[in-house]
DNA sequence: CAGCAAGTTTACGTTTGCGTAAAGGTAAGG
DNA sequence: CCTTACCTTTACGCAAACGTAAACTTGCTG
């Protein structure tokens, strides 16, 4: 694993490996979602170093992938996580954004809830 | 609309643009999933007529799109609802199936659960 | 029956999301 | 210094899921 310095538990690194290992994933497709800009570590030389920040980055991008969303998508998604704190001006237009992901959500549920008693009636019908 | 002779509500026959327009996507798409044997229609001389139940798999196929499915998992568990009613004999490979499904969307479910609750949190943010 | 919208097949094109070499740089141990 | 393991970039490849164009047929409709 990366050496660390043991300072507080939060600034823990990972290598591009550790975290493909982790989320059972290539560092190929962790290079990738850089290609695509979903993700920006930090370069020690010419090495990625991640930190935890990053790690819950491709976390919410394999989420997003799971439910699925594309990597063009994923990106509007995080990139409302990043609201430069103070610069609200687009709010209105976040909300917009906002809506319109719960709506698709929401409807993925129902889809699954859907899905689910189908199948619970399809394992029924196998007495 | 197609022509019908009013006989049952159910025996309603349908164009391929009539469902193209009833759920917002192509013919060709819909063609595209004939292609992978995930519907075949009856045929009236070289054209297609849809059927009720043609109009119920192909909401399964859409939903499945919705859940991130592809064409080829999709044609898997719709083959799910096309039992012979008798031949339960793999019974037991289906109920795998199933299971892997299920705990697919299960955990789907949580992703949404999670993607919802930050949305809120997100949308609160904005005061 | 002529016209026109809607249907058909065939086939090549495009985008997305990586896989998979190729060809080499880097860091730690022995 | 040399090996070994891991990292890097560059770039071509590929399957999935349609888009799109071409060229033709069908079948109402005036």
């Amino acid at each position: 694993m990366s050496g660390q310095t043991a300072k507080t538990i939060s600034e823990r690194e990972y290598s591009i490996s550790d975290l493909a290992k982790e989320f059972g994933i290539t560092s190929r497709s962790i290079r990738h979602y850089e290609d695509e800009k979903l993700i920006c570590p930090e370069r020690r030389g010419v090495h990625r170093i991640y930190s935890a920040r990053d790690r819950v980055r491709l976390q919410l991008i394999l989420r997003g992938k799971r439910l699925g969303f594309s990597l063009a998508e994923i990106r509007e998604i995080i990139d409302l996580y990043d609201l430069p704190e103070g610069k609200q001006k687009q709010a209105k237009l976040l909300v917009e954004l906002i809506q319109k992901r719960r709506d698709a959500l929401l409807q993925q549920r129902k889809d699954i809830e859907h899905m689910l008693k189908e199948l619970d009636m399809l394992e029924q019908k196998l007495d």
